[in-house]
DNA sequence: GTTGAGCGTT
């Protein structure tokens, strides 16, 4: 199934249980609290924050790092990192910017700086917060008979929207998780009645894991109510996209081995904008030898210039976990994407190497990278619309990634092998 | 005066 047959196919009115009036009103309340929920979420996703640059050259300034950023938008911060006595540079520094558009644009690529290919992302020291913010995509379903399967669950709840995972706990004990690939679609359901198999079952909002000693035991007792491991449920709770803890979150893996609950692509297309626009490439305006002015660039995600992808792929570094590893993804959603996207013409030689399953071996540099493909401008002409300030683009960029004699391949581009979480 | 994966004296 496409992507967009899958949006057009959602609604959030399409129930099977007629809800009473009383429902029908509370359900126009959680319509408008969602709404705010979403522009709460896109407030939280789009807070900028320091971000770091690694394998800065031992010579660059904090100057000269902040005026290399400068064309991107406003740097509120720029400092290197020194060894305290000698004054000397640790290779690396920070940088903040104004505006989460020019963090955003910043992210997604590699950046020549005084000779030296650098990465910057979000430190490790910030990455956990983006994780808080997570959209969950995961529903709690309580009141579950012991004769519903995993599989009357995925057929039930696939006419919401694809359902990606499904969990039920053994030995039974009257609940189950689903997971949909649009976050949205998960939500419109939470508080809802719904009947399987004669059975009314209660869906509410997945509450994160916070406590894994406890569910090591099995640890009924201390669940609130049979119904609800955990907290949570749904109510007042949906205002709070902040999950408790640092850990678990709203990416509980049920030790399934395919956890797909991290936000994914759907979530990308529609709490910022970008989904099913996926068009040729970058702005064309953008090209030309000249100094480039990211700053300029129209504001919002449609108007960004940004390759999804890339976007996808700046956002998965950043923390958000828009990309993993998932081997036992299903094979046909990633498709949708790269239908999407600007099909490379030579999709073969340097499309992502983890579009295709069999370029996991080693997870070197061989064969490039997502992000590698991804800087390329995924694709003819696609690097249009990204800003390329003077020195950044090196001749024959395009090509592949420049390898100079003195630079190793540095950074998540070339350790991971993502695919799709979705 | 060297180095090249990492993660921020305030």
């Amino acid at each position: 199934m496409s992507h967009s047959s899958l949006l057009l196919r959602y609604s959030p009115t399409t129930h099977l249980s007629a809800p009473s009036p009383s429902e029908n009103k509370r359900k126009n309340d959680e319509l408008l609290e969602s709404g705010l929920a979403k522009t709460k979420r896109l407030e939280l996703k789009q807070k900028c924050s320091d971000l770091i640059v690694l394998g800065l050259p031992w010579k660059t300034t904090e100057q000269e790092l902040r005026e290399y950023f400068e064309p991107f938008g406003e740097v509120l911060m720029a400092q290197v990192k020194k060894d305290p006595k000698s004054g000397q540079s640790k290779g690396f520094g920070f940088i903040r910017f104004g505006s989460f558009e020019s963090q955003m644009r910043v992210l997604s690529q590699r950046h020549m700086i005084d000779g030296r290919w650098c990465d910057v992302k979000i430190p490790n020291s910030r990455s956990m917060e983006g994780q808080q913010h997570q959209v969950p995509c995961k529903v709690f379903v309580g009141r579950c008979s012991d004769d519903i399967t995993p599989d009357d669950l995925r057929d039930y709840f696939g006419q919401f929207g694809e359902v990606t995972d499904v969990f039920i706990p053994k030995p039974f004990r009257a609940f189950a998780f689903v997971t949909f690939l649009n976050p949205d679609v998960a939500q419109s359901l939470c508080g809802e009645d719904h009947i399987i198999k004669n059975t009314s079952v209660l869906v509410s909002n997945a509450a994160p894991k916070t406590d894994h000693a406890a569910r090591h035991g099995f640890g009924r007792g201390h669940l609130r109510d049979a119904g609800r491991p955990g907290m949570g449920g749904y109510g007042p709770a949906q205002h709070g996209y902040g999950s408790q803890g640092m850990n678990g979150g709203w990416g509980g893996q049920h030790q399934s081995g395919r956890g797909t609950e991290m936000p994914n692509l759907a979530a990308l297309g529609t709490s910022l904008g970008i989904g099913g626009s996926m068009g040729q490439g970058g702005h064309q305006g953008m090209a030309g030898g000249q100094g480039p002015n990211p700053a300029q660039m129209g504001v919002g995600a449609l108007n960004l210039g940004l390759n999804p992808l890339a976007v996808a792929a700046a956002l998965n570094q950043a923390g958000w976990g828009l990309l993993s590893n998932l081997p036992g993804q299903s094979p046909d959603t990633p498709m949708a994407y790269s239908q999407a996207g600007p099909a490379p013409a030579s999709q073969a030689a340097q499309g992502p190497p983890s579009m295709a399953p069999s370029s996991q071996a080693g997870g070197g540099p061989a064969g490039g990278s997502f992000l590698n493909w991804m800087n390329q401008g995924a694709g003819a002409g696609g690097d249009a619309g990204m800003p390329q300030p003077p020195g950044s683009q090196p001749p024959g960029a395009g090509a592949g990634w420049p390898q100079r004699s003195d630079q190793k391949p540095t950074g998540a581009a070339y350790n991971r092998n993502p695919t799709y979480d979705v």
